[in-house]
DNA sequence: GCGATTATGTCAACATCATTGACTTATTTC
DNA sequence: GAAATAAGTCAATGATGTTGACATAATCGC
């Protein structure tokens, strides 16, 4: 019943910028996902796709687990796209050392090149916004983003430089 | 060839902050339009419809060409969920007075209500997340979600208050 | 006024990405 | 050795998007 307790220095949030921070995040997302859409069309490959790459890339060695944990999708979904992208050697498959229950996926030669390609354009947009926002507008866009994640995954992120990396080693020590 | 020119005072961006940046944008987007999704879900709806109802909301008397300008997507695409809102009641459509072909749209009461119902989790979200990072850190945020978007459309978000409200006025004038 | 253009809608076929539910296999844990 | 866990699979279904072709009504340009 009672609202939120509010500190005086931080006034009320006008609704309407509210809302204007949800349309930016439609644009930004709908357009941030437009240019590797675009390369993944012509190899018969979606954004699903793009998403497997990126984390198998920056987590080597990630189990299926903690992948299907990331992506909040079903493993039926996953194996999908997952097959397809062993099947056509962007990704490689091992069993875990300690568990050998697990299959821990790697990026290829070919797999890191793809996920290069796919991030290229990307990694420009992003470059330029950083860019153009300076290094406490970067800061700003950091803090409020974090704060939409949800506490769970907000951890990870904050982690370290890998950003998803501490993830591989730490979520099964909990 | 040549590299693009950068400021000495601007240093380059190392691209492991970049990468973060990429997977900021998509934890924030997924838990971001979860909630909606949820609420959506019982009622045989998904989050096509919700964009929908957001933008018509916004842009009171929108054409179906300005809605599909803003989505980008088909008016095949768009026609199933916005004759499905049209049907239920939640959408109503008007020919316009200036030209009789146009259909312009604008929500009934029931569809205002859906509207705040779905959008009540994210502006609580983005309250919340504005309020953790202060007011420079908002201005930050909205300075690199910006330049995250096509220029096209980079125009009518700064435009004013109801961020893509004067298109719906301007946009036929150009 | 008449032909071209524009705004909208519709039929049909198909692809992608997600879901639920049930079941299998291999391995580890207790 | 039984139970739990990690992963994979078969099958059906739904939501969202696409391309392509065509239909209707209203407006625009001359």
């Amino acid at each position: 019943m009672t609202p939120k307790a509010r500190p005086r220095s931080e006034p009320r949030i006008p609704e309407d910028d509210v809302r204007e921070g949800i349309e930016l995040l439609f644009f930004a997302y709908r357009d941030f996902t437009a240019d590797p859409d675009r390369i993944l069309a012509p190899l018969g490959m979606g954004r699903a796709h793009h998403r497997v790459v990126h984390f198998v890339g920056r987590n080597p060695a990630i189990t299926v687990g903690e992948l299907l944990a990331i992506l909040k999708i079903t493993k039926q979904s996953l194996n999908r796209v997952l097959g397809h992208l062993v099947r056509e050697g962007y990704i490689a498959q091992r069993p875990g050392a300690a568990d050998r229950r697990e299959r821990r996926l790697t990026l290829t030669e070919s797999g890191q090149s793809l996920e290069r390609r796919l991030s290229e354009p990307q990694r420009t947009r992003v470059a330029a916004a950083y860019g153009a926002a300076g290094r406490d507008g970067v800061e700003g866009f950091r803090r409020v983003l974090l704060e939409l994640v949800n506490k769970a995954d907000r951890d990870r992120l904050v982690g370290g430089r890998g950003v998803t990396a501490p993830l591989s080693a730490k979520a099964r020590l909990r």
